[in-house]
DNA sequence: CACTATAGAGACATCGGACGTTTGCTGCGT
DNA sequence: ACGCAGCAAACGTCCGATGTCTCTATAGTG
């Protein structure tokens, strides 16, 4: 086990000192093996394991080159982490959720500009119209929340964010609500949201993203707790 | 590319679907391949993928095993993108922080006991006795935040703040501090958290855990400006 | 001269088999 | 009942061969 994982770290140091710079091209596995002492087999093993993890890109007839390293990338396996976690964990994320987005919404109000909330007033009608579509409403419930995040200009909170709303999450979420007719009531809390940005309040903004997330959360409960109910 | 991405994709699901409970023991990877469809070097890096995403525990000799899909696991995965990030981004790193860690020590002073307050305590003294060594600095300070985020009782917040604050991270803002000898103000701060929660105080503890991030982002800026002055 | 089609070289994708090393278990002997 | 040796199973590593895709340089054409 050691020999692939050392030739993991090597790969990674030499990204981390400098030496492979984003964008740079990496020998040929051959030479590659050669280099690290170890066959060809092992390096593709180092190799893919840097690519699930968005740090190198590999080009099939062309080479393996360094990404540009940009949190979106990086952060992007927080994701397929968060879809992997048990049940019951869930409301661990949820708690962060709770913590962290009032926040990064409150920051939002802060930075957003006209344009922003234009494509946020967009999102929501297109909500509204999708009201009995729980297909298009996750997907616009997804589109309004990334919004809001990335329009603090952070790459890395949006990303994190993202990460912690996986789909599979979402879907839990939402099938609780819709079940308990209460869509409509989360629509507006979305609404809610979109005037607190509107009028660059930050604490209002903050204040009805905390209620908002709160809802998800008490839905994500009853969702797990009729799923225990059943098993 | 397709094979080994799929069945990465495959085992994935199985884990997801409950196929594959936390402990579950994989097919050996003859088997394993023909049962994909690929040869066993495929199935090899498909299974080197997911046992460096933690997902997988890969005993030689034995056979390969479906950890216990804890947070902290497969969180960890978080602190090496962390450290790979460039360094323009960190203040981004930093700036996650500001918004989560305060909120997450007033969770925390809600939730501490009275032997976790009496750990905390003796890390601080620790980190007083330690003022001249950077290393040791560094490791007490670590401690003393892992500490107090962990009696959330929340995992996965934990293993969250813990990746965002790299080993190398660390490192950057403590140089600053020595060199800037703000090493003992900083020291203070970390006493004036240790009071807000001893007194289960949550804005107090809040408030103060912000100052504290806020002085280690602007020690970061420092850190990186010189090195971009340097360059 | 500009553009296009094509052939070749280089690089990754996948396979199959072989051998070493480690681990866990079984059965023997005491 | 206990301990030790030996066996079988499984992962770790390596090697060589073949398929397939990309990029590029080259030759041909209008």
């Amino acid at each position: 086990m050691a020999l692939t994982d050392d030739a993991i770290a090597k790969i990674r140091s030499m990204i981390q000192s400098g030496e492979l710079p984003p964008g740079a091209r990496l020998p040929p596995e051959p030479q590659l093996a050669a280099q690290m002492g170890l066959s060809r087999s092992g390096v593709r093993e180092a190799v893919k394991v840097l690519e699930s993890a968005r740090v190198l890109d590999v080009r099939r007839g062309d080479g393996t080159y360094v990404t540009s390293l940009a949190p979106r990338l990086l952060l992007q396996g927080l994701g397929v982490a968060v879809e992997l976690l048990r049940d019951d964990t869930l409301l661990e994320v949820m708690e962060v959720r709770r913590l962290l987005e009032p926040m990064a919404t409150g920051l939002a109000a802060l930075r957003m500009t006209d344009a922003d909330l234009d494509e946020l007033g967009q999102i929501l009608e297109d909500m509204r119209a999708a009201a009995d579509d729980a297909e298009k409403l996750i997907q616009f419930d997804t589109a309004f929340h990334h919004t809001v995040i990335s329009t603090t200009g952070n790459e890395t909170l949006t990303s994190l964010l993202d990460g912690l709303s996986g789909r599979t999450l979402r879907a839990r979420v939402w099938r609780g609500l819709i079940e308990g007719n209460a869509a409509h009531k989360t629509i507006d809390e979305h609404h809610a949201i979109y005037l607190a940005l509107r009028s660059r309040d930050q604490l209002l903004a903050q204040a009805s993203a905390l209620i908002h997330v709160n809802t998800s959360e008490a839905w994500l409960r009853t969702v797990l707790a009729a799923k225990t109910a059943d098993g």
